[in-house]
DNA sequence: CGAGTGACGACATTGTGTGTCGTCACATTA
DNA sequence: TAATGTGACGACACACAATGTCGTCACTCG
C-alpha cells in the first residue's frame, strides 16, 4: 500500500522530458552485475544488491533476465549470428571450409581486438560451476543453430551434427588459446591452426581393422 | 526439541541386526526421484517430495546431492573411465583411433543393450532446460579428462582439445542417433560411421585459398 | 479526454540450499 | 565391560532465488 511515487534518481544529464524512470534499466543492471562479481565473487552477490546498485528491484531484475547467471549472457544473441552466415553462403560451397569462414568472420567482427575485456568476463566465468554450465549451454544453443544450418543445406543429420559440434569446439578451444597467450596472435589465426591440427590427427589413418580391441 | 527416535520403518525383509535406518539411502533417493520426474516432469517434483517417499527427509537428500538435478547424474563416475582407457593405451597408438577404441569399448560394456533405459533418462533430460545444461556439464567434465590424458601422452594442447571435444561430440552425436532410430544398428558402428562421417567433410578440402570472404 | 499499454515498485509466497545441533547405532580401544 | 569416537540421520532455523499478483504512473493513440 505504500507506493513511494518514485521519481527518477538525481537526473544529472538529460535532455527533453523526464520519463519516471531513468532509461537502459537492462544496461545499468548488466553492469552492476559485472561490477560487483568482480568485486565479491558471483555466489557472493545478491540479486538484491545488484538491483539495489542500479537504482531497481528485485522483481525488475527478474523481469528482464531468467535467472542470476543469465546477466552475464544476456547480450549474446550475437552469437547466433554465425549459423546465419552459414545458412546464407552459396549452396555449393564446401562444409568445412564455411565454418571456419563463419566462425573467423565472427570473431573479426565481435572478439578480435577486446582481449583484455572478454579475458575478465571469463575469468568470472571460469570462477562459477554454475556460470560454467550456462556458458556450455550458450555454446550448445549455437551448434544446435548451425546444426539445422547445415542440415537445411542438405548434409545427412549425423555429419551435420558431427560438423556443427566440430565449430563448437573449434571455437572454445581457440577462444581459449587465445586468451591464454600472450603474444599477439589473432583468433582467426589460431582458429586455422586448429582445424588444421584437427584433420592431421584425424587423417592420419583411413581406419583400419575395427582399431585394437582394448577391452579390460 | 522433538526427536522421534525414528526406528527403520517397517523391516518386511532384513537379515542379520536391524540398523537404526535402512541402508541404500542414496539408490532409494535415486529410485524416488526417477519415479516422481516420470510422473509429474522435473519441475513439478520438489525435494520434500522425493525425501518423503525414500522415507528420508530433506536435508538427508541434501547431503547425498549437490542439487536437485544431481540426482540424475549421481551414479555417472563411470564416465570418466574413458579417459583411463586413453591414458592406459600404449604410448605410440593413432590418437584417433585410441578415441573411437575408447568410446566403443565404454559404450559396449555401459550403453549396448539397453536403449530402452536409457531412452527414458535421456527423455526426462530433454524435458528440463536446467537438466540439459548438467548433462552439457558431465559431458565437459569427461572431455576435460580426455584432454589431459592426451596432453599426458605428449599431444599439443590444442590438438588434445580438439580431439577431446570431437570425442564428446561424436559421443553424443551417435548417441542421440542411437536412442532415435528404430532398427537395431549398434551404438558402436554408429560411432564409427560418425567418426567416418567427420573425416570426409574434414578431408575433402585441403584448405585452398583464405575460403571466401563471406563478410557482410 | 478516455481507454489501453508498458515499465516499474510493493508485497507475499514457494522452493532451493545450508548451517547447526541433537540422537543414536556401530566400531574401537582400554 | 565401559569409555570414547564416528557417521548417518532427523529437527530446526534461515538466506536467498524465483514467481505471482496488484497498484501506480507516464506515455500513447483514438
Amino acid at each position: 500500500m505504500v507506493c513511494h511515487h518514485f521519481m527518477p534518481r538525481d537526473a544529472v544529464t538529460y535532455h527533453g522530458r523526464m520519463s519516471r524512470w531513468q532509461p537502459d534499466a537492462r544496461e545499468r543492471l548488466e553492469r552492476a552485475a559485472l561490477e560487483l562479481f568482480a568485486e565479491q565473487g558471483f555466489a557472493a552477490t545478491t540479486v538484491p544488491q545488484i538491483a539495489g546498485r542500479a537504482g531497481l528491484t528485485t522483481r525488475t531484475f527478474f523481469r528482464h533476465f531468467a535467472d542470476k547467471r543469465e546477466v552475464l549472457f544476456g547480450s549474446d544473441e550475437m552469437f547466433l549470428q554465425a549459423a546465419v552466415l552459414i545458412a546464407e553462403a552459396p549452396p555449393d560451397a564446401d562444409p568445412a571450409a564455411l565454418i571456419t569462414g563463419a566462425l573467423t568472420a565472427f570473431a573479426a567482427t565481435h572478439l578480435e581486438g577486446r582481449r583484455a575485456e572478454i579475458r575478465r568476463r571469463q575469468e568470472i566465468i571460469r570462477s562459477d560451476e554454475g556460470l560454467r554450465e550456462r556458458n556450455l549451454r550458450k555454446r550448445d544453443a549455437v551448434s544446435d543453430a548451425v546444426r539445422d544450418a547445415l542440415t537445411r543445406r542438405g548434409l545427412p543429420a549425423v555429419t551435420a551434427g558431427m560438423l556443427a559440434g566440430t565449430s563448437a569446439t573449434l571455437f572454445s578451444v581457440a577462444l581459449q588459446e587465445w586468451l591464454d597467450s600472450d603474444d599477439d596472435r589473432t583468433l582467426a589465426g589460431i582458429m586455422l591452426d586448429g582445424m588444421q591440427a584437427l584433420r592431421t590427427a584425424l587423417g592420419s589413418v583411413p581406419a583400419p581393422a575395427p582399431a585394437a580391441t582394448q577391452r579390460p
